[in-house]
DNA sequence: TTCTGAGGTCATTACGTAGC
DNA sequence: GCTACGTAATGACCTCAGAA
């Protein structure tokens, strides 16, 4: 029931291998690296493998790389929750030994069994369902579990009963897509302000309240008093996501829980359990200023009549490569990515709060210059992200101005913009 | 420096409506 | 009938100026 979300993903994927070709049976795994797998009625298996919001990057390729050196499917077909994750997940199964094939998991949903949504890891083409199942090779086979010890005959679950009153692991079915929704937005944005959190779900004070009213008796989020109200996932809401998304919990709740870790002392920042967490809401000032902003940002897109496509708070945002024989990152404060019919805007969010000297400038661009002197961002992308540096006034605005400039008579491709919130970004096309 | 009260902001509650 | 979401009213909380 805890991945009710990832199961009902991994159902739709199973539905549109059925209108193509029954019969089928399926599998699901309690503790292999594959979530399920399917074999089709000429004894083909196509393994399927979920990579959720929730998975990070290192202990997903973990994941993966087990399953090169185990039993191999005829095929596998992995789930990505966004278009950069499936170029990562790409490059990652360059070298696989069977045919594999990775979908964006919300486009999977909307899907029927002709749409081209599926890709393989070389070439760019995405092909339909029908496509993929003619490449599983009648070489493969699957792992095996040990059967239960004891088997728990399905319950009677009632979603009428309120929310306190239903078993944590229950909960996937009781909630409604709002709570959902507003879930991961405050497990990506933990402390977030209830007036930012509103704003970036799109609703008004009061719907904001009555979900925020259910997700309180499931006690899925905790309210923190640090600088104003704030909201952040419990103990038991980071369990939550972190079960559907099959990561580990305990890992986990050491990043975002936002216990203290003595109740005794008073709750600031200093006694908060989390060490991500902890170091963000250490700089609730920034934290704050980077919510407002992205608030800001996608109001207007709204208005404007941009979808966004991509929200990733930092701990996504990052980007690894190599450079000069050693890895290096970006750490942005955000990345965001909106579409406007075939139109695609994103950016990475820089935001310095106060005015910096000239060298410190320069470290923190240091890292762009080398991301963008390779060609990892098209990798990543598909297209040339920017970078957005908001600073907080125009003296400082200007003095990272002269800089870019100076940077540029080396790398005159460099997509650095600098802003002023509320002065001088505006959505461009 | 501390207390108090006015005014503003924001969250919550009750109730209603639209759409499926 | 259910879900999602809005409006209006209300209460809680925060900020700030002015008085003690």
């Amino acid at each position: 029931m805890e991945r009710l979300d990832a199961v009902a993903a991994i159902y739709r994927v199973a539905t549109l291998i059925a209108d193509w070709f029954p019969p089928m049976r399926m599998k699901w795994y309690r503790a292999a690296d594959l979530d399920a797998s399917i074999t089709l009625g000429d004894g083909r298996s196509i393994g399927i493998i979920r990579q959720g919001q929730m998975s990070d990057r290192s202990p997903f390729a973990k994941r993966l790389g087990r399953l090169r050196h185990g039993m191999m499917p005829g095929g596998l077909i992995v789930l990505t929750q966004d278009e950069i994750r499936r170029r990562h997940t790409r490059r990652m199964m360059y070298t696989e030994r069977v045919p594999t094939f990775v979908g964006i998991e919300s486009e999977t949903i909307f899907a029927g069994p002709d749409d081209r949504i599926w890709q393989m890891p070389s070439g760019n083409a995405k092909i339909d369902m029908a496509a993929v199942l003619r490449q599983i090779s009648r070489f493969g086979s699957l792992p095996a579990e040990a059967p239960l010890m004891k088997v728990y005959p399905p319950i009677h679950l009632n979603t009428d009963l309120s929310l306190d009153r239903i078993s944590p692991r229950h909960l996937p079915a009781a909630f409604h897509p709002a709570d959902k929704r507003a879930l991961d937005l405050i497990g990506d944005w933990p402390g977030i302000k209830y007036i930012n959190l509103r704003r970036l779900m799109g609703v008004s004070p009061s719907r904001l309240s009555q979900v925020m009213g259910r997700l309180k008796a499931a006690k899925a989020v905790q309210q923190l008093h640090l600088d104003g109200r704030r909201i952040a996932l419990s103990n038991a809401g980071v369990g939550l996501l972190a079960r559907r998304d099959r990561s580990s919990v305990g890992a986990a709740r050491q990043r975002w829980s936002v216990m203290p870790v003595d109740p005794a002392l008073p709750y600031d920042w200093e006694n908060i359990s989390g060490s991500r967490a902890r170091q963000l809401l250490r700089n609730s000032e920034h934290t704050d200023a980077v919510h407002r902003f992205l608030a800001d940002t996608v109001e207007r897109a709204r208005d404007e009549g941009w979808e966004i496509v991509q929200l990733d708070p930092p701990q996504r945002a990052s980007r690894y490569f190599s450079y000069q024989g050693a890895v290096r990152a970006i750490n942005p404060d955000a990345f965001v990515m909106m579409r406007r019919g075939r139109e695609v805007k994103a950016f990475f969010l820089e935001w310095e709060r106060r005015a910096i000297r000239p060298s410190t400038m320069r470290e923190r661009l240091a890292p762009y210059i080398r991301y963008y002197s390779t060609d990892r961002p098209r990798d990543d992308h598909g297209f040339t992200p920017e970078v957005l540096i908001v600073v907080e006034d125009e003296v400082t605005a200007a003095n990272f101005r002269q800089l870019v400039k100076q940077i540029r008579s080396s790398q005159p491709q460099l997509p650095i913009d600098i802003a002023v919130p509320l002065g001088s970004f505006r959505l461009r096309c």
